[in-house]
DNA sequence: CCGATACAGAACACTGTGTTCCGTATTCTG
DNA sequence: CAGAATACGGAACACAGTGTTCTGTATCGG
C-alpha cells in the first residue's frame, strides 16, 4: 500500500475517533471529517465510498483488534494462557477499555446496530462453546442470542459507568448469566 | 380536538405503520408518508414537527397501550387477574404480537434505539419490584438495566422467531433470568 | 529520472428536509 | 344556519448534506 495512502487512511481514522468524542455518529457529516483529517473531499471519497462504509471498515480494524489472539502474548496485561471463558472475557474488557472514550459516541443512534453486529459476531464464536454443553428447553439459537446480547449490554452498561475495573465487570455478568 | 385533526393523525400512524411492513424507519422519507398517508406536506408538518417527532409520538401510543392496566380486562385473553410478574409479562407479549408485522422495520438504524428507549422506560417499572428482593453484588442498577435489556433483547428475537407463542418466549425468558 | 497514482480544490447535480404564502374547505360555536 | 376560526392543500422556496466530475499538482515506487 503506497505511504500517501496509509497516511490519509490514518488521519481519516484518528479525526473519527476525534469526532466521536464530541458528538455522536449521526451528527458528524462527511464535512467534518474531511475538515479535521485536513484532506480533500475527492480524497475521502476514493478511500471510502460512503460514512457508513468508513463505519464498517473502522469497526472491523477495532474488533480486528479486540478479539485477536496474538495481542493475547502482549505484556500490557498478563492473560497469555486463556484457557478459560472468565479470563478471556475480562481479556476482552481490558482491550476494550482503552477505547472507553469514543464508545458512547458510536453506541448511540443508527451507528450503535452496526457496531453491536460486529461485537456480537465475534462474540458468537466464543459463547458457542458454552451453549453447546447447557441443559434448557430453550432453542440453542435463543441461548446463544441471550449471551451475546447479555455481554453486548453489560459492555453497554460500562460505557456509562466507567468506574468499574474489568474484573468487576466480568464478575457482575457472571453473576447474573446462565 | 378537531375530527379534521383526528382523521390526518390517524392517516399520518396509517401510513407510516404500512410503509415500516415494507421497509426500516431510516430508508421511509417524509414525502413517502405524505403521498401514502395522501395529505399535503403542510399538513404533516403542522403535526408533527420532524419524522422523528413522528417516531416519538408513535411510540408514547403503542406503549400507552400495550402497558396499559385499562386493557387487562379485555377479552382477547384472560389475564385479568395479573398478579405475578410471570402472567405479567406474558400478557405484555400478547399485546406486542398484534404489533409484530412492523416490528422488523422498527428495530432497525435510528430507530431501534429510540423505541427501545421507551420500551426500557416501561419495563423499568415492573422490574424494579423483582430487583429488590435479589440479593447480589452487582450494583441494583446493573442488575435491572440486564433484566430490562435481556427481555428486550427476548422480544426482539422473537421478531426474527415468530413461530414460538407468548408463553413459550415466556419460558424462555425465565430459563435465563437471575 | 519518469510513468503511475494519489491528492487538492472547486464546481456541480441530486436528494431530502423544513418553511412560507395563499386560496379553499371543513369544523365548531353562538 | 351563519360566520369566525382553523385545518387543509399545493406550489414554490431556501437550505444542508451527499456523492461526482474535472483539472492541475505533488508524491511515490521502480
Amino acid at each position: 500500500m503506497d505511504r500517501r495512502q496509509k497516511k490519509t487512511r490514518k488521519a481519516i481514522f484518528s479525526a473519527f475517533t476525534e469526532l466521536l468524542k464530541e458528538e455522536s455518529y449521526s451528527k458528524i457529516t462527511v464535512q467534518q471529517i474531511i475538515d479535521k483529517a485536513d484532506i480533500g473531499r475527492t480524497t475521502f471519497y476514493s478511500h471510502f465510498e460512503t460514512k457508513d462504509d468508513l463505519l464498517n471498515a473502522f469497526c472491523t480494524d477495532i474488533f480486528d483488534h479486540v478479539f485477536s489472539e496474538e495481542l493475547t502474548k502482549e505484556r500490557t496485561h498478563d492473560f497469555s494462557r486463556v484457557h478459560d471463558i472468565k479470563s478471556q472475557i475480562t481479556h476482552i474488557l481490558y482491550h476494550l477499555q482503552e477505547h472507553m472514550d469514543y464508545l458512547p459516541g458510536m453506541l448511540s443512534g443508527e451507528s450503535e446496530g452496526i457496531f453491536m453486529g460486529y461485537f456480537k459476531q465475534h462474540l458468537e464464536e466464543i459463547f458457542t462453546k458454552t451453549i453447546a454443553l447447557s441443559s434448557t428447553t430453550a432453542p440453542k439459537d435463543y441461548l446463544l442470542n441471550h449471551m451475546v446480547c447479555d455481554f453486548a449490554e453489560t459492555v453497554k452498561w460500562w460505557t456509562k459507568n466507567q468506574s468499574y475495573s474489568p474484573e468487576e465487570i466480568c464478575s457482575f455478568f457472571y453473576e447474573t448469566m446462565r
